[in-house]
DNA sequence: GTCTATATTTCGATAGAC
DNA sequence: GTCTATCGAAATATAGAC
């Protein structure tokens, strides 16, 4: 076997030589390039409905190519997975401790938001491959890593916090959720400055 | 081939011989037992991620069984698109017309939150297999089928509606969904009376 | 690192007996 | 209407040359 099984994607393995150094943008390694790729494909078609023949082709390399830099399909997915892991995990140690306040939710999910904006496709790859990544989630089981969606589900599920307020809060989430990724295409032409301020708007009037 | 083609699923094509004058809720057809299960494994597992072959264990026959019943795995999803759209298609007519306002939207919204009350699974299977319906969708392309989830990104880009109302639009909507479809089992303790009531009013506080 | 094969598996779908 | 048996396609993954 090769390098191919990293798929922390923040700690690059050994890959060609990438100066540590240097300021120039240096162009994307194969392996960011296929994860690139990927997110795009996995995104439009879904996870199984990509197939890594058309990861391939619309990088001009051969499957073989790319599992030299991966070890599997899910490895891959895993990869893009991670990607979101690194910006989530700020937040997420935020609501580690204590029954979470509307106050606090509205201070968590205003960074949540800026974080939304800036990696849209990673979260939208996430809205539409929830089943391929529980099911990856189950095989892996990762002992103490500890998902996003689950610490989201469990604040939620707090008894010492009021239903109504955790209801607000699960609104408050699905408010943003919706502008930024059930809507289509309708606010394109809305600039993220404008469509951020719109939809931080609407939260402060959900959870007052 | 069989009768295993239509997908409408609301006219039964002609099944054994169910008496349509009997009152008592006599038990569900084979082809309604498929879908159901398939509702369950397709949204559990996801539509690639569920094979014909589980679907038949489950339900305690073959796949070639099922074959009969059904022309191709894609008009089992088909069926079962059809069947929420058939709860769907009341609210749909309202929005097919006309700017929609604040006012209109809350009235729209309400209406539809009953029926997502009513039809939970539905709708997770649609969030979950929303790559797979877009395939379909493609390959078929019902003509003046019109759907859903077109209307509602339509009325969300419609340039005659603020941007700060549409915002608000998209907002509560998906202040609906997260509640309801995004939260886990973290509202399972709470009856539908009050989780809808509580929905309620945080719509209200978003439209105004 | 990337290529040309090829192995392996799984799944959707069909044929035909009962 | 359901079964057994099988086909064909497509995808993941591997072996080994360059």
């Amino acid at each position: 076997m090769t390098q191919a099984t990293s798929h922390t994607g923040a700690v690059k393995a050994h890959q060609p030589a990438e100066p540590d150094v240097g300021e120039a943008p240096e162009a994307p390694s194969t392996r960011e390039r296929i994860l690139n790729v990927a997110l795009d494909l996995f995104t439009e078609k879904g996870f199984d409905g990509a197939s890594l023949r058309e990861v391939a082709e619309r990088l001009g390399v051969t499957k073989a190519a790319i599992y030299y830099h991966f070890a599997s399909k899910d490895d891959i997915l895993m990869a893009l997975h991670m990607r979101l892991h690194e910006f989530g995990k700020d937040a997420l140690s935020q609501m580690t401790e204590g029954p979470v306040t509307l106050e606090r939710w509205g201070k968590l999910l205003d960074e949540i938001l800026g974080q939304m904006l800036a990696q849209r496709k990673l979260f939208l790859l996430h809205e539409r491959n929830q089943a391929a990544l529980e099911k990856l989630h189950r095989e892996v089981h990762d002992a103490e890593h500890e998902d996003i969606q689950d610490k989201f589900h469990r604040v939620l599920a707090d008894p010492r916090v009021l239903v109504r307020d955790r209801v607000r809060m699960a609104g408050s989430f699905g408010a943003v959720f919706a502008a930024l990724f059930m809507s289509g295409d309708a606010f394109e032409g809305t600039s993220n400055q404008e469509l951020g301020d719109l939809v931080r708007q609407t939260v402060r009037d959900i959870l007052v």
